[in-house]
DNA sequence: ACCGCATTTATTGTTGACGATAATACCCTG
DNA sequence: CAGGGTATTATCGTCAACAATAAATGCGGT
């Protein structure tokens, strides 16, 4: 469509993939193979293998004879997803400041600067690809393929529950709209002066910073919101 | 072939996954579409999910236009993914036995009991699965699935890893194969007692267990394995 | 006018044939 | 006889038409 034969699986895969997480997809949003079709140019098989890899990270739901739908993670999901975060990124920070080079380090700060940039510019989509890059990066240096892989479903996962449980509703305090920009700052140069305890404590923190900001709470009873809803009439 | 009418997809997957935990299909080993489409009476479109469901699990190699191959992880690869048991699954053993109702104990002891038959009957795939499935029981009684979904890619993982690199060289002392039963049993009490770092303490010391006895010394040089041979000459 | 049922429509799932690519075998040449 | 290059074969990847299923619509009965 806009992109001239720029339509191989991946590519399709990542603009879903951003759509999604920039919060332009609403979660339970319909899928429709031929609609992907031809707004990307590609035939349905093709659409059909981008669906089942999202669909195996979770972003959307493959229901059979259905149709697919954008992932509509529960209250309950979200914090299992935040714990194994925090197990995860803990691990994986404790390895790399561990063993920190120059090479890493430098790339790290390329990667930050890259974020603060995309800020600056305020552009959405970018910052929160970035964002999660930012952990993801973390891992490769760290040299755990295995963890950084489950790591990079979890960050899908988790962009998409900070796009549905942040901008709802009316919070106390600045709406910090997620720019963890500067808690990246600070867990970088802990990694690069290889302050294992220091650098686990502000990745743990950091993930806690981002989970406080959502709002979470249990779905309540339907009566308690006919209520409300009448009351505000 | 010999089960007449059994033969969904996700019967093939199951299939195929105990071929290739129990070392029926030897790592390396090429997976040609229209051999597993004749074997199991399926159509190639069928056969097609399975090996994708199979490569997205790690357990088979996707190459381009090449084929699908049994994994042959490497000893690099089976560091880490005990190194994420140990990670999730001290875990959730913490989470289940925070909180071990009877009705979960009840099914812990179900499972160690079906554990121990199959041990007694001998039967080594039917043995490899409940061995698997006991952790896997774990996640789902702590009620975590997503940290269970993980798990359960890494313990198939894990299944094919001891497969491999646990049979093939002698060994000092007796040649314990893969029978964690009574560690299982021991694992049930202490999470059915409540007792958290006991239970803990015991996954840890099961997945070291479990994995001191691979032979994962790193691969060596060519040269030396060219004078060992000749020496053995 | 509303509810339930049948028909139609739209969307997904599957199959089989075709085309592309890589491995193999063969032949020709030095 | 060995090496390289080409032709062949086998296997994977893709596409388009068909079948099956679920959603939507309209009709008739109460």
């Amino acid at each position: 469509m806009q992109s001239p034969k720029t339509s191989d699986v991946d590519t399709v895969y990542q603009r879903v993939w951003e759509a999604i997480v920039a919060h332009k997809l609403l979660p339970g949003t319909r899928l429709k193979e031929e609609e992907l079709c031809e707004t990307f140019g590609i035939s349905r098989g093709f659409v059909r293998k981008v669906l089942l890899q999202l669909s195996h990270h979770k972003l959307v739901n493959l229901v059979p004879n259905s149709g697919a739908f954008v992932a509509e993670p529960s209250p309950a999901e979200a914090r299992e997803i935040f714990q194994a975060r925090r197990l995860i990124e803990a691990e994986l920070v404790r390895e790399l400041a561990g063993k920190c080079t120059e090479q890493d380090k430098r790339l790290l700060e390329q990667h930050v600067a890259r974020e603060h940039e995309a800020f600056e510019g305020g552009q959405l989509s970018l910052r929160i690809r970035l964002s999660g890059e930012f952990h993801l990066l973390i891992g490769q240096l760290a040299n755990k393929p295995v963890l950084t892989s489950f790591l990079h479903e979890i960050i899908s996962r988790s962009s998409l529950i900070v796009a549905l449980y942040q901008g709802t509703s009316p919070r106390k305090g600045k709406q910090r709209i997620y720019s963890p920009c500067s808690e990246h700052t600070g867990l970088l140069e802990a990694i690069a002066a290889r302050d294992v305890q220091t650098a686990v404590d502000l990745m743990r923190e950091h993930l806690n910073e981002i989970e406080a900001q959502l709002q979470l709470e249990p779905p309540k009873e339907e009566a308690l919101d006919l209520k409300a809803i009448f009351s505000e009439l």
